[in-house]
DNA sequence: GTCATATAGTAAACTGGTTTACTATATCGC
DNA sequence: GCGATATAGTAAACCAGTTTACTATATGAC
């Protein structure tokens, strides 16, 4: 934590761990006021985009699967997708496959939904980091690829 | 967001966002875990660091002092410190100043704890970023300040 | 002084998410 | 097969934090 003001200006002597809690702070906030023209929280945000990439793979998707992929806790996966259903973004039924699971598909309007959604994130992320040049970009990237590889598992 | 398996290995061609996000929550469950020995939740934690920050300047503190420099919301700035309150970490008094304010202080016991659990955070985040040597982490660190300059305001 | 406006703080209702404890189904060892 | 164990999902209670709308005091214009 800072010796000077801990709160109001970014300083290179504050420790990484602040620094890091700054930038989420921004961008958190940036990420929750593009999807709220979505009207999607980023929970739900992250759970589409993760169905998304299962039904890219053409795999028939569980509520497991999105729990495991995403990490999000199972119970808030179960209640987020049954209030993405309530909003007609995805469809549950019950798997064929496992009778104890459930298979969750996109709506059509969820499909598109998550394909704008995912641009406009991409737009906010390119502007977010805009002031970055593409090499500074790239370092920064690359840090962050060695702190995650450190610190997950 | 990677075209690739987006929620399971961190690459470089991920977008800087969603590597931002992978790291958040890893650093916030680190934090949350170091900050739970202590009984206390992120957001305190900043109410009582900033706490000590106005201690050190000797100035008084109100609630709005605490809002303006977290930033954190007043509503939330209020209930916590209820909750420090009750936790016998801080004293809220009614200010001499302005009759409308709530000065706030430490108990005795609210500042020993929050010195250890700023040691504990500052562990914490060496051990988060120690796969970093000294000049990645200078880098590192520069252009996290480029991005919050860029992105606050 | 007095009226209009701004500020400090909070109650109540709500939201997003977690914890705990449970049901129902599947799977594994025998 | 059948009993033990693991897995998929959820209900209910709970918790941290936000929104809305309010009270009370302070401040500024006149």
């Amino acid at each position: 934590m800072s010796r000077g003001s801990p709160f109001k200006h970014a300083k290179a002597d504050d420790s990484a761990g602040f620094l890091l809690w700054k930038i989420t702070t921004l961008w958190q906030r940036k990420l929750a006021e593009v999807l709220s023209e979505f009207g999607i929280t980023q929970t739900q945000f992250a759970l589409l985009a993760s169905l998304r990439w299962f039904e890219e793979q053409q795999q028939p998707t569980s509520q497991t699967h999105l729990v495991d992929h995403t990490k999000i806790d199972k119970m808030t996966v179960s209640k987020s997708l049954r209030q993405l259903e309530a909003a007609g973004l995805v469809v549950r039924e019950p798997s064929d496959l496992d009778s104890r699971a459930t298979r969750i598909r996109f709506s059509a309007r969820g499909k598109k939904l998550i394909q704008k959604a995912i641009v406009a994130i991409e737009n906010a992320d390119a502007a977010f980091f805009s002031c970055l040049n593409k090499k500074q970009l790239t370092v920064y990237k690359s840090l962050a690829v060695l702190i995650i590889g450190h610190n997950q598992g």
